[in-house]
DNA sequence: CTGAAAGCGCTAACAC
DNA sequence: GTGTTAGCGCTTTCAG
């Protein structure tokens, strides 16, 4: 049936180069294989003129290294525990994991935990797989029980995208306060002076970093902020909606607000469009997250970006090293990796009018 | 503890339970690993007797096997190319595939492809990467370039998530037509007989089909569509405005909306909600595919789910077993998979208020 | 400094 | 049905 996309027909597997090992390499070159493997591992007790010698065969027969092979005998296995499996973050989080476990030559494991109970059970399996470390978002990452899980279980903790990172913990740490800085100061640059903002859950440790960089920014430039322009939220939508409310209805109405995710911004637009508010014309309003929606509804949002690929790609590089290092008995060396937040001006934001 | 033998102290690696391999599990049931390795793969050829003995030495032992070694002799791998890296798809289908790689004991890669440039360009990436088959979303599964460049390269290439299954490509199907059928049934079953519609992008496959299945449904009850109730749409949120104002402005109002998909729904909302119309009572609206804005917003959208987490895992097993087929110089048979769609009742529809 | 040998954990291929 | 053998591509010994 349906042959006429002519597949291989004789057993001609697959027919494209054969593939060039660190043996054929070797062989080329006239060495051991050994010498090869040394060049590529970057050792030293290899002399100049050997190394040149293999690295022109290396050139010469194109020779990338197996990193399946690689990674084999010295299996080192990292894990990650998702807290918000509908998250659009969840796929560029695994992508970038993944491209890097492959550079890394080590292999991820990924368990859901929407809660700490989930997290907990998740961290069990994990640790049965034989893990070497675990990456955690927030929560998790600030969960007693699950560092302590870890600890007890020999498994090496990362925090993951977390704005306090813990003495003793590594963690790949995200400037929230910077970024609701950068925004704010955005903003003020655009002419706006009343700026409104949308707060977030008071129980996340974001929430308080991300108002104290936007009443910096305010205050840094002399600005004044109205009791009125501040609004509670919980970082849900529906929150957004009774925010929008209130900012769009005060007294003194602030031409631009700012919402402390993009959610709840979202929310404000659609509050906005309600009250026939032409954005950005009549009103500039901005996010933070660079969330799936902020790219979706029209006018899609000015908005804050965390790299998500990038962090999660030097979370698991960063931990497989740990892993290996602690695989030799020493110590790993905690470390704290700051990503820098970048903001994505588009539509929801302008110059204000005059 | 199963085997609380003294941890092996010699060197001061791991301090953990030594890892357990495939032939501890033999040694530990009296058999030899090769047993072992057979009914850890599924294999036939093996006695009901073994394969309980076996399955008792593993479970005692609790037995994981190391899936790059696996993966590392018989180095299976599968591709995958996806178009859109930012949809809040992306996350479920790496849970699913990945998982199921695990499983099936190959390895999996991933490359984006936003256009078909860029696709050419991964499947060209992942082709040196010596894959045996790879998943193609669409559009790229409609592509002629895309797929010749596959056959050239002897992959096997996999549609996933198509509405029309080609001829000699195996797919994973998806039913948009009874989806869409289904959700207007439930609206008709809710009371409504006035039940707007907004089409998706002409270009794109599955807009007809879900139109197809909602003028089904609508014959099927016996129940006319005006004209003024079928709007056109783009899929994008902006179309969606613009079609929910036409909609919402008809002369005879509909009293459900059904949008071609959740974005566009979403927008219909907005609109609603700017018409100061109450959502369900005065108008319900209802999405398609469950998108990460369908949950988000308020009321949460009631819509059709593509169940794309188990879809990747099939898709990952089925082209992984016609890859090691292949590798037998057998031809592998064409398969056809088709998906169930199932209809997530939430807070944006409700029954006809009279 | 360089090389030879011995696997890492698993599975195709072939014996029995 | 089940076992034996022989690697997969690379790195870790341990000898030169």
């Amino acid at each position: 049936m349906a042959d006429d996309n002519g597949y291989n027909d004789t057993g001609a597997k697959s027919a494209h180069r054969p593939v060039v090992t660190i043996h054929d390499v070797a062989r080329h070159a006239g060495v051991s294989s050994m010498t090869v493997s040394r060049v590529m591992t970057g050792k030293r007790h290899v002399s100049e003129a050997m190394r040149e010698r293999v690295n022109a065969a290396i050139a010469e027969l194109e020779y990338s290294p197996n990193i399946t092979a690689r990674s084999f005998s010295s299996a080192v296995r990292v894990g990650a525990i998702y807290s918000n499996p509908a998250s659009s973050n969840l796929g560029s989080f695994l992508m970038g994991a993944f491209r890097q476990s492959g550079e890394s030559g080590c292999q991820f494991l990924i368990e859901p935990g929407r809660n700490e109970k989930e997290a907990l059970e998740s961290l069990g399996r994990l640790v049965e797989a034989r893990i070497g470390g675990v990456i955690l978002p927030p929560p998790l990452c600030d969960s007693e029980a699950i560092l302590e899980f870890a600890a007890r279980s020999d498994v090496l903790p990362l925090a993951f995208a977390t704005a306090i990172p813990r003495e003793g913990v590594s963690a790949i740490i995200v400037d929230d306060y910077k970024g609701a800085y950068d925004m704010t100061r955005y903003l003020i640059g655009l002419g706006h002076r009343k700026i409104g903002f949308v707060q977030g859950d008071p129980k996340h440790s974001p929430s308080q970093r991300r108002e104290q960089g936007y009443r910096a920014a305010m205050a840094g430039a002399s600005l004044m902020i109205d009791d009125e322009w501040i609004a509670p939220g919980l970082f849900t939508y529906r929150s957004g909606l009774d925010a929008a409310r209130r900012l769009l209805n005060a007294a003194s109405r602030p031409t631009a607000i700012f919402a402390s995710n993009d959610d709840m911004a979202a929310a404000v637009v659609a509050v906005a469009h309600g009250m026939e508010l032409l954005i950005p014309r009549d009103i500039s309003i901005a996010g933070f997250d660079d969330a799936q929606i902020a790219a979706t509804i029209w006018p899609a949002l000015t908005t804050i970006r965390q790299p998500i690929s990038d962090m999660a790609s030097r979370a698991v590089a960063l931990l497989s090293d740990q892993v290996r290092e602690a695989r030799t008995g020493r110590q790993p060396e905690v470390r704290h990796v700051r990503e820098m937040l970048t903001l994505v001006e588009r539509d929801s934001t302008g110059a204000l009018q005059v």
